[in-house]
DNA sequence: ATGGTAGTTTAACTA
């Protein structure tokens, strides 16, 4: 089962993209993130043509992410549990072929100190206390998304120049670490220990021709999951597309229960 | 010294 993250920027910008790049790659499961657009708005036609369910926690001009799914799609719980009154959409989970899909785009944080920033470090707080009960629950699960933590130093092009920003700061990065450290893998890390992998490169500066990346979109697999992986990539060449995404998808291979 | 780009809600926000 191939299961994808792909924070797209907006759907109705990026649509040809995303239809071409699904009928090329042909994930099993799709998260996007970013969607940039209210439920009732977003164009379902053409994704369930190529044969997806769809499921979306969309909001207006903002945030908003889906799934999209090749196979029957199971128990659709929107938003992250926590906070009432947290009214952004940045949350979405399904169950698919018996795995808990967990798709999210964590909050950017800047700038620093702030609301913002507080906002973000909450979010992980409640991201770390749904893991727990995941675990605990014994389903199989990853949580991939858009994370806006910088989880090493390799993860980013220049990391002095962001020691000021909220994807670097010390407690974002604890609570990725300590996120992981409940027993997550690293999908795209455990398969290519080495060297860099950036998953965003910014629109400013001549951020992608000069390989300004950073790698903030991840795959991290509960312990059941992480025995089934069999393979991972990394979308690159996406970002040198006409109307591109700053982000590229990022994917992983599972195996099938009770295939060798 | 602070810009540069892109997407959305076409003005101002978010990243």
């Amino acid at each position: 089962m191939k299961i994808a993250t792909f924070n797209i920027n907006g759907i109705k910008a990026r649509l040809p993209r995303l239809l071409e790049w699904l009928e090329e790659t042909k994930p099993d499961v799709a998260c996007l993130q970013e969607i940039k657009c209210l439920d009732e708005n977003f164009p379902r036609l053409e994704f369930e043509a190529l044969g997806y369910q769809l499921a979306i926690h969309g909001q207006k001009g903002f945030n908003g992410v889906a799934i999209f799914s090749r196979h029957e799609m199971q128990d659709i719980e929107r938003g992250l549990p926590g906070d009432e009154n947290d009214i952004q959409s940045r949350y979405l989970e399904a169950t698919v072929k018996g795995v808990r899909i967990c798709c999210l785009y964590l909050p950017n944080g800047n700038p620093v100190p702030g609301e913002k920033f507080d906002y973000k470090l909450a979010w992980m707080d409640r991201l770390i206390a749904r893991a727990k009960i995941l675990l605990a629950s014994e389903v199989p699960f990853l949580m991939l998304g858009d994370f806006n933590v910088f989880q090493e130093e390799i993860d980013c092009y220049d990391p002095a120049a962001f020691a000021g920003d909220a994807l670097m700061q010390p407690d974002a990065r604890a609570r990725f670490r300590a996120l992981k450290y409940l027993g997550l893998t690293d999908a795209s890390r455990q398969k290519t220990p080495g060297g860099p992998l950036y998953t965003f490169w910014d629109y400013q500066r001549g951020a992608w021709p000069r390989d300004n990346g950073l790698r903030i979109d991840f795959l991290m697999l509960s312990p059941a999951l992480a025995d089934r992986l069999v393979e991972t990539g990394i979308d690159r060449p996406e970002r040198g597309k006409e109307k591109a995404s700053d982000h590229v998808p990022v994917w992983c291979e599972l195996r099938e229960v009770g295939a060798n």
